[in-house]
DNA sequence: GGGAATCCTTGACGTAGATCAAATCCACGC
DNA sequence: GCGTGGATTTGATCTACGTCAAGGATTCCC
């Protein structure tokens, strides 16, 4: 996906030139500029690590395009992603010195990076900024305790199932909308990155990958390429008493 | 524990009668003034349920003693726990219309509620309330991701042993410390109300904690009231590479 | 085209923790 | 003191998922 395709996609905010949901959502043109001012961008290639647990942050960011994870590693090398991120999501926390995660690049990805210090001034001067990180912040802890649930008490199947329907959503979100609850999308993650997030193996996610596809809860072509014939049986799957209100 | 040792112990801010950590760390006496204005108590026995899921939420509020869990439960009746509150946590969200969980009380409880309409009228006006809530949303996220190492890739003994780290951890903080690494605490959890945050069964859970007795990692009392001899030897067990900085 | 590096799939087998089933403990009311 | 009911412990067995091992598929580079 090329960077144009994001701006024309993600949710905007009109007048701002980069686009971030995550910070400009009701920018004033000036504070804009101030944010502009202040930006720069990086980008890396699927399988690079960003930034290392305990590294220094001299930045906060946003995701233009790609996905990355964030990432817990335990001495033993036992590892467990605790973060899916995608286009306009946000990495960073103010008033913190070292990142607590690895970040890792599963795609191509490009960053777009504040620097922290002016940053943390613009918040202070501009406080619909904070409300709005606090939302966001919010909806990450939402999305972190729905993990909890399916770390906790899914079973493989339904786990995968769950992980599937949240890519997709993300996914096709950026994309139009296919007929009739349909769904195509392609997996932004290994298998053993998607066992890293989902807390099993590599080889039961690629046994529960085979069994959806056998049993017509969806179609594969090649490894990453995913087509979900009907989005609400694969809610069901995912065990979730959940709206099933994507496509409505 | 009486209402006035929580008063004592619970981290002050000086001027405030109620003491909330949670929304008043840096409040001026007007501030204070509006916040008493709308706040009211309620207290619950142990086991009851304070909130269901989808309940509508007209307060916000801050635990004031005793201790109550945040609880999710699939169609089917499979439970997980997701957040536990302790005395100066809060609870509710700002702009939310209904409550995402179960908050069910583990053990007597009192609540310090405000009614939620003046109090984001209070926060709009009180940039300073955001600001901290948001550090402790924060706070929270981070907890809630340590929580997913936890569900996702340790094992059952080592799950017990994190949790009764954190318990002893935020239960001492209101008490005088022990000698040398010693920690004395009371359970505030039934073995089904562990189960449920560490995606166990009751019996699993029974079993590891006789296991780390007969080990010595642990002195039971009763079924409630444990001893930690080492807390030192008790963060090994749970497999954390941190600091183990409790007891400098 | 070949080989080699990744990534993925599939099979055989082992095990941590779940499930099912009794006890035992303990607080509380009478 | 005595029964009653919930909470807990402990044992026997089962099973979902992990572990170990052996191929495939795909891509990339020479």
């Amino acid at each position: 996906m090329t960077i144009l395709e994001v701006l024309h996609t993600a949710p905007s905010c009109g007048t701002c030139p980069i686009r971030h949901r995550a910070v400009c959502a009701r920018c004033e043109t000036d504070e804009l500029a101030a944010l502009d001012a202040i930006k720069f961008y990086r980008s890396f290639e699927a399988g690079q690590t960003l930034i290392w647990a305990g590294d220094r942050m001299d930045f906060v960011a946003s995701v233009v395009s790609g996905v990355a994870t964030l990432t817990q590693v335990m001495e033993d090398g036992r590892t467990q992603t605790v973060g899916l991120l995608f286009p306009s999501d946000f990495v960073g926390r103010p008033g913190r010195e070292r990142a607590p995660y690895n970040v890792i690049a599963t795609t191509d990805l490009l960053m777009c990076c504040f620097r922290k210090k002016p940053f943390e001034e613009l918040m202070g001067r501009t406080p619909h900024i904070g409300q709005r990180l606090l939302e966001m912040t919010l909806d990450e802890l939402d999305a972190a305790r729905e993990w909890m649930l399916l770390l906790g008490r899914k079973t493989a199947r339904e786990k995968i199932a769950s992980l599937l329907a949240i890519v997709g959503r993300r996914d096709a979100a950026l994309h139009l909308r296919k007929p009739q609850g349909q769904m195509v999308f392609d997996l932004p993650l290994t298998r053993e990155a998607m066992a890293d997030y989902l807390g099993l193996t590599l080889e039961t996610v690629s046994r529960q990958i085979s069994a959806l596809k056998r049993d017509g809860v969806i179609e594969l072509e090649g490894k990453r390429h995913v087509t979900v014939p009907d989005y609400n049986r694969l809610l069901e799957e995912a065990g979730d008493d959940a709206d099933g209100g994507f496509f409505g």
